[in-house]
DNA sequence: CTGGAGGTTCCAGTACAGGGGAAGGTCAAG
DNA sequence: CTTGACCTTCCCCTGTACTGGAACCTCCAG
């Protein structure tokens, strides 16, 4: 399978395929004679983890570092498992944050609403901020 | 006022000033007779102004729009009322994905929780992801 | 044999908000 | 007169996940 087939398969582009190769995510794939990358169907299922991963907010070094195990032959759940853990958390304080500062904005463009630009002193540069 | 005593006072760097003026941020200072910047306290506020707006979590460029309106003689209160309303969109918007996102970690954790690596295949490198 | 669609490497750049450090000028104190 | 703290400009670097483009090679159809 050649690299544009695999980048079509798992939609994404040739690019990101030799970065992903770069990076160490994906292993230095096999070379035709013309020099050509040559993909088994096992990246197929890699790239897919890659995406779920991705998708689960998960950095490349972290989705690297689960699968430099599972390429050891170790099973990371127990890795998969600390990882999700920590984005939970990190999601948590996120949202938190996020909610007071939704819950700031939205009282100053409510005060904001109604202004008064006499009152803004051009060195605050605004009232309502 | 030195560039230092004005970073001091404002907690940030000396860095972090220049960049600033580069930007556009602050006006280029004056300068003393040895090229030295010369802050007026003017400058105090402009900063403070620039801390709310990216605490805030507006951009830098965002801040510099409203600036640049101060610095024309308008009040900025309409644009600075649109710039908060677009960012409470957004914070709906991230928060909305944020959640949904916890909640599918939280799934998915709970099932790494008892983990069966011999369910585990290779190719998809974890089951629970 | 030629054109076009693929492939190869390498270099550079994107957005964001600065930080690091070199080479040199300035100023007040000792 | 020298030391040390502060200032100046300059250019490059950080992290994240790619993207764009140049110059060149390879394969297949017409």
């Amino acid at each position: 399978m050649r690299i544009g087939e695999l980048a079509h398969a798992t939609g994404t582009t040739t690019k990101t395929l030799r970065f992903y190769e770069e990076q160490g995510l994906l292993p230095p794939a096999d070379r035709t004679q013309a020099g050509y990358r040559d993909y088994t169907p096992n990246a197929l299922g890699r790239l897919d983890f890659i995406h779920r991963g991705q998708a689960a907010g998960l950095t490349l070094a972290q989705i690297k570092q689960i699968l430099t195990i599972r390429d050891t032959g170790a099973a990371p759940c127990g890795h998969v498992r600390d990882l999700l853990t920590e984005r939970i958390a990190d999601l948590d304080t996120q949202l938190t944050q996020l909610t007071t500062l939704r819950n700031t904005l939205t009282t100053l463009r409510d005060q904001a609403a109604h202004p008064e630009p006499d009152t803004c002193s051009p060195d605050q540069v605004c009232r309502y901020l």
